[in-house]
DNA sequence: CACCATCTACGAAAAAAATCGTAAATCATT
DNA sequence: AATGATTTACGATTTTTTTCGTAGATGGTG
């Protein structure tokens, strides 16, 4: 997968991330919490997103299951990659503290974190 | 501001908070180093920007001079809330981890960012 | 089997972004 | 003052993305 996923393919990716699996109307159902979209309109994304494989689907009766077929965490790269290269002057620690900074952050999260750079520092 | 801005429109933002200010040509020059963009189409989007009052500029001689007037730590924030929110389930810790492993950074990098880690415990 | 709800396919329209050509203005240099 | 280079303004076109209407297929229920 080469190209870049659009603002709605993202939105649909993201469910079907957190869901494993889903049809249209389950995925037009969750994007309806957040915003109006109508199911054809997302019937139709995810029609063009099989298209470019960026979703597989296995025919259930006459509906379609859709999976998504990008890596949650290779699209999270890519589009990190991105942010950096387009708005932290490739800068991962700015984009790190900007994160954490002037959000709240739990206790366990800062912990988890500081283990987590335990780790990299192992690696050299 | 509220919109947030394209992706061209981010190329040349990124360009003004670097050199603080500058001419649609030194942008366009410094856009040309990265892809291929006619003047004319760098000017537009500046012409736009203006409009929307995203950059401020001022008259010298027969040039316009521009300025960003978006601040970049804002757009940064702006960026990372919509990429944790359609990417990440609104869950920072998972983005800054994502945006530290599979990068190499450098030691120096890490202890920066303990020593942030730091500071934000204080904060409780 | 007829009816109804729900699905897919398809195409077209609308909206948003990006691109560029052309003309007119501006300035420096002859 | 004419020439040439460079700039802005403007509009039109192209490309990309999002949206949705309509038609036809499908499967379940009485």
């Amino acid at each position: 997968m080469k190209k870049k996923p659009t603002d709605s393919e993202l939105e649909i990716l993201q469910v079907l991330w957190t869901q494993g699996s889903a049809t249209v109307r389950q995925v037009n159902d969750q994007l309806n919490k957040h915003r109006q979209v109508g199911y054809t309109t997302t019937l139709k994304i995810m029609q063009i997103m099989y298209d470019k494989r960026m979703v597989s689907r296995i025919r259930e009766g006459k509906t379609h299951i859709y999976r998504a077929e990008v890596e949650q965490s290779e699209a999270q790269k890519h589009l990190i990659d991105k942010l950096l290269d387009t708005a932290f002057q490739g800068s991962a620690t700015q984009l790190v503290m900007q994160a954490l900074g002037g959000r709240d952050t739990s206790q366990e999260e800062i912990d988890e974190i500081r283990r987590f750079l335990d780790g990299l520092d192992d690696e050299e």
